[in-house]
DNA sequence: GAATACCACTTGCATTTAGCAAGCGGAAAT
DNA sequence: ATTTCCGCTTGCTAAATGCAAGTGGTATTC
């Protein structure tokens, strides 16, 4: 989807720069799946997003400024790919989505754990976990609690409670 | 889009959901400027929807639970579209998707007053208008204040206020 | 050093979606 | 009867997505 600025509204604007098929699940795999080389978001795609996809969205969220890419230290193949402010601030957003999506769409448990947690925390959670992912990609000071940490336990629990119900 | 359901994660959900190019602008467009029918869709979008993407959007919403769909009593040819509770629900997540792009993308100050009110607003204000929206569209109780008619006045002021700046 | 594996894409092709604008058929107005 | 209105539909082109093989460079193994 070229850039138009087919209006100046705001949501009009947001969505030509969110609004296609896999932006947002690109940012949503960095962001709660601390995703972070092209490897491992292909690998672990939920969506089973496409090589040609997935490197077309990470060149243009980046020329957008939702993203950053800089050389993997660790290993000269692979660049590592952070988060900005700009995409950083969508946390409310994507909150929003998962309450949305929990109530009127048929979500599997596990996978909406965090949703549900993001909805219950409300705005205080939600600048907690932007502190966090700007102590995680931005260098920022580290916060003094982990909620990505919750998230994964909470998300483990739910994996545990699954298996222990579908035991014959 | 079909709905392929790639994942049960309710971000993934609702943008296989609303995640195109134009299904939340055609509910913004009922939910902001009270376009409630395929004429008037049509007629006052800012963004140009073509004919075939607006009949299948109007199609695919009323199938989907999001938008309903009645004669109009007042002309024959025409029907009346009204937003569902689901849609209603949205209005959180556009007022976010306003203050991002607020933020992130080069507004129109006139398009944006509206969001602008609803960032100050906040939750309290997206539930009095939630509440009108249901007076609106799904017959419920007239609340005691209009958040419309704000945005009207709001809007209507920002014109003003560029017609009186663009004075020679 | 040669062979193999890894890495991040790229490519070629098919399918789907969006976009443009004319066209269609029925209802309403003149 | 003719013209206008109304909500689409259609035919065609362009753009986006999807699949899976391919590419070229780097790193590891034998």
């Amino acid at each position: 989807m070229a850039q138009t600025e087919r209006s100046g509204c705001p949501i009009n604007l947001t969505l030509e720069q969110l609004g296609d098929r896999w932006s947002l699940i690109v940012i949503r795999d960095m962001m709660f799946g601390n995703r972070r080389s092209f490897g491992e978001l292909l690998a672990h795609s939920e969506e089973g997003i496409a090589t040609n996809i997935l490197a077309d969205r990470l060149k243009r969220l980046t020329a957008a400024g939702l993203l950053s890419r800089a050389p993997d230290p660790a290993h000269r193949q692979k660049s590592v790919y952070s988060l900005t402010e700009a995409s950083i601030q969508l946390v409310p957003l994507l909150a929003h989505m998962g309450a949305w999506g929990r109530r009127h769409t048929p979500v599997s448990r596990e996978l909406s754990v965090r949703a549900e947690l993001l909805e219950k925390g409300g705005p205080p959670l939600w600048s907690a976990f932007m502190d966090e992912l700007r102590h995680l990609h931005l260098a920022a000071r580290r916060p003094p609690r982990s909620v990505f940490a919750d998230f994964q336990s909470a998300y483990e629990k739910a994996l545990a409670r699954r298996a222990r119900r579908s035991k014959p």
